[in-house]
DNA sequence: ATTCGATATGCCATATTTGCATAACGCTCG
DNA sequence: CGAGCGTTATGCAAATATGGCATATCGAAT
């Protein structure tokens, strides 16, 4: 019934740069190379998925995002490095947490109590 | 520059239960034995501790504040062994975890790289 | 009965998030 | 060279979450 639940972010001067889903929209935009094809797999809206991307931006003074407009397709997105090292890095500090909580967690809450 | 940042939360079915603030709150309630002055000593207002207890215990389906009205003091507040087991159990499992994750992440953000 | 400081709660202002609608863009193809 | 297409880009309003102010309520001590 109880369970555990977790968050990690990068943040610069106390405001958020990247979290998991931020994290997850990258490497969706990474993969079907649009911000709308992103959004749409992960069932976000388009608003919102470039709202996020606007935030990393503007948050780390860097662009994240290669935007190409027009073409047949309409337009293409693809990552910069500085995107790509963003994920790595985040990934590489957050990686396992999750698991390791709920191993924690785990531990705790199977011994007695009055809380199940 | 750059920083990392954590939270770590029990739930119920979606819902908050409870995380760090909270459990610093009922920490102070037990220490200084009122909501009211629990909320002075934290800085944040009468109205939000009430709320955050409000919620935890609509959560849990459990009392976790013994409320007395009236008296000399005006009243006093306690905490039930529920909520003590519930403060102990997040510990255990927060515990540590920020300083974990604060190593990791220096250990990354070491390396060569465009984001510093 | 009066007093006191705490608990309890309604109400509203503000901030944040979310979704809708639409403009702007530019490559492609006829 | 103009129309069409699906994307990027953005204003705006609705919905939701957050937080503070004001005030009612309570009950033991005196």
């Amino acid at each position: 019934m109880i369970g555990v639940r977790s968050k990690i972010w990068f943040a610069i001067r106390g405001s958020p740069l990247i979290g998991q889903g931020r994290r997850d929209l990258l490497v969706y935009i990474d993969r079907f190379g649009s911000i709308s094809a992103a959004s749409r797999e992960m069932g976000i809206s388009y608003r919102k998925a470039w709202s996020s991307i606007q935030a990393m931006e503007e948050c780390l003074g860097k662009k994240l995002i290669v935007r190409r407009r027009g073409g047949r397709d309409g337009g293409t997105a693809s990552l910069t490095d500085v995107a790509k090292e963003l994920i790595a890095k985040y990934d590489r500090v957050a990686g396992g947490l999750s698991e390791l909580i709920d191993h924690r967690f785990e531990e705790v809450v199977k011994e007695q109590g009055k809380i199940h």
